[in-house]
DNA sequence: AATAGACTCAACCGCGCAGCC
DNA sequence: GGGCTGCGCGGTTGAGTCTAT
């Protein structure tokens, strides 16, 4: 027989979600865990698939979320990661606390990748790119950025320590673009050796690729490692209560989120800081 | 002020893996 | 040992928002 879907197609609400449907999730998963996900909607209440339901816990509800994007420490972690790992978004969210696989995906997707580009390194070998930026990037006035003044060139030097410096604060136009040539210019390196050395990553041990068992990244260590600030978590989500969560209105609790996309960009993301108490890398919490 | 295009991100889809019977 | 089931992952999509003209 075939494989059953995830879930029923039909009486299965899809799309966004709202603030209700948050609600009932949240506040059941806080009650009872999630035993299996195929029949948290279920029991939660909703007439969501399990996937959808557990999509929607890990990459937004979960108290122990980072909101907002990612710092620069971040930023070079994930490159770090990136260049030793690939795509293997989960893994690289492993070792950001806070932060899950799709946000990492898409940050990449949407900011890291174009920056990559823009400094003539290739955002899935880590190399140099070998071809012009006209060529990699030819209809991308957003992946690159005509050549910079004179002055600025020889600013790509890699940083002391090593790691990628993208400098997110200067903005996006000010960030050191390096000339092809100028990355070129660097013997280009066998795929096995270069990945590393192109990565600059400094903790990164050349040759044999260093993957970071998944067992040894706790939160504490990598953020240890990675320089990223434990977070400041304020009034702790578990000290509301399931009654002050199911009793106080959605909005009462987290003023500013008009439902599922209310915390979108400039929102006030209303887990934002939240410890991850009873929670781990895996959000096997219960 | 209106419109078009670009950008961002939440959510969905399908596949692979691991555990269980 | 083989089949089934559920979960997790990575890729992709589309709606909403922002920005430039």
């Amino acid at each position: 027989m075939g494989r059953h879907p995830c879930c029923d197609k039909v009486g299965v609400k899809k799309g966004p979600w709202t603030a209700e449907e948050d609600q009932k999730l949240v506040g059941f998963l806080l009650t009872h865990g999630h035993c299996c996900w195929r029949v948290v909607p279920k029991l939660a209440g909703l007439l969501r698939c399990g996937k959808s339901c557990r999509l929607r816990w890990t990459n937004y509800l979960r108290p122990d979320l980072k909101r907002g994007l990612l710092s620069d420490e971040e930023e070079r972690l994930a490159i770090d990661l990136h260049a030793q790992l690939g795509n293997r978004w989960s893994k690289i969210a492993a070792r950001l606390p806070g932060r899950t696989d799709n946000e990492i995906k898409n940050h990449w997707n949407t900011h890291i990748r174009k920056k990559l580009v823009r400094m003539g390194i290739d955002p899935v070998t880590h190399l140099p790119l070998q071809e012009a930026p006209a060529a990699a990037a030819p209809q991308g006035k957003e992946d690159y950025l005509p050549p910079p003044p004179p002055q600025q060139q020889g600013q790509h030097q890699p940083p002391s320590d090593g790691g990628l410096v993208l400098q997110e604060d200067a903005g996006e136009e000010d960030l050191p673009i390096i000339q092809p040539h100028e990355i070129t210019t660097a013997p280009p390196a066998p795929p096995t050796a270069a990945a590393p050395a192109a990565s600059n990553c400094g903790s990164v041990s050349s040759g044999s690729t260093s993957v970071v068992s998944p067992s040894c990244s706790s939160s504490a260590s990598a953020s240890a490692a990675s320089g990223v600030e434990a977070t400041e978590w304020p009034e702790p989500m578990y000290l509301f209560g399931m009654d002050g969560i199911m009793d106080a209105g959605w909005d009462d609790l987290f003023p500013g989120t008009g439902g599922s996309g209310g915390m979108g960009m400039g929102g006030v993301d209303p887990f934002d800081g939240y410890p991850g108490g009873g929670f781990d890398q895996d959000d096997d919490w219960m």
